[in-house]
DNA sequence: TTGCTAAGTGTTATGCTATAACATATCAAC
DNA sequence: GTTGATATGTTATAGCATAACACTTAGCAA
């Protein structure tokens, strides 16, 4: 298993990447990868942090693509929909997927103090939550599985560097 | 592991046992245990549903026992700090604890149709999760592990009793 | 071309979730 | 009975999210 985010990566490689991937995804499956989407994926790539709606939305308002909520959450609709992005429930927030084209289970360890968030695959996860679901009847549509705490950079004997 | 939420159980001992053992844990630790706190967990566990804060105020203020928000934030912030209760992320709503006592991670399967939630131990979850932290260099303080779905009385084919 | 349809966008308004801040009350310890 | 700590009452506001409706654009068919 890997966990992208707190490593050392080649961040330039992984946002060319993903929107790649992004754009053949669309035209494979017929989505409209429009302006407003592509430059909100592209925003919440720059940095393996979350973001909240609103803030994405002053970004989106500063180069003239919108004003108001919606604009935000149609675009975090369509990327999280497509599976470009997810939402971290525990802070209200958004990240770009990464590891697209996974159909995964997403598992996630962020950063209470910088925000940083790394995205694990959860399949050891997945299979033992299948199994209590199989043997209650229930029928799992998606998973949240989220760990909050302290990344290596803000432990509290290593401040943040 | 046992899943309580779905299946037919004594709810009565359920309610007891609980408001029981958070007497002698308040007493255990000093804490007060107020008629505000201990009503608030009893409405929590009138079902094993999620129940919003404000739906929790609304009750509470019927009874006289507060009317403004902070009223139920404070008494959720009680209940959950003393491991009482939950927050379901997922559905920014409540939840009174059904393994009292026991520290533990919980994980719950939530219906999305009627919001029943089932809370399950995720020990084993906890451990996937806690090697990818380990090897990252990440301190987990809290785990959130939900599963969206529907429970058995809401399934497609057998529509909610 | 024209017109239809579906999808995307612009905009206003509103609702839900949560907390800051400050005043008042209660209670236990000294 | 004063002090200090904790709980409660209250007002206001911040932050997150969506409903609803008008307008536009792109693709397709007659």
């Amino acid at each position: 298993m890997t966990a992208i985010g707190f490593d050392r990566h080649d961040h330039t490689k992984c946002v060319t990447n993903t929107l790649v991937g992004a754009e053949r995804y669309c035209i494979e499956n017929k989505l409209k990868f429009t302006p407003i989407r592509r430059r909100s994926l592209e925003i919440l790539l720059a940095e393996h942090r979350a973001l909240g709606a609103y803030d994405l939305l002053a970004i989106l308002a500063r180069e003239g693509l919108g004003t108001a909520p919606p604009v935000a959450y149609r675009a975090l609709d369509f990327l999280t929909s497509a599976g470009f992005a997810h939402k971290i429930e525990g802070l209200n927030a958004y990240i770009a997927c990464a590891h697209l084209g996974a159909d995964h289970a997403p598992a996630f360890l962020i950063c209470t103090s910088c925000k940083a968030v790394a995205e694990a695959e959860a399949d050891t996860t997945r299979h033992h939550l299948g199994e209590v679901a199989r043997a209650t009847g229930f029928t799992i549509r998606r998973t949240v599985i989220e760990a909050l705490g302290l990344c290596p950079k803000c432990q509290p004997e290593a401040p943040c560097a």
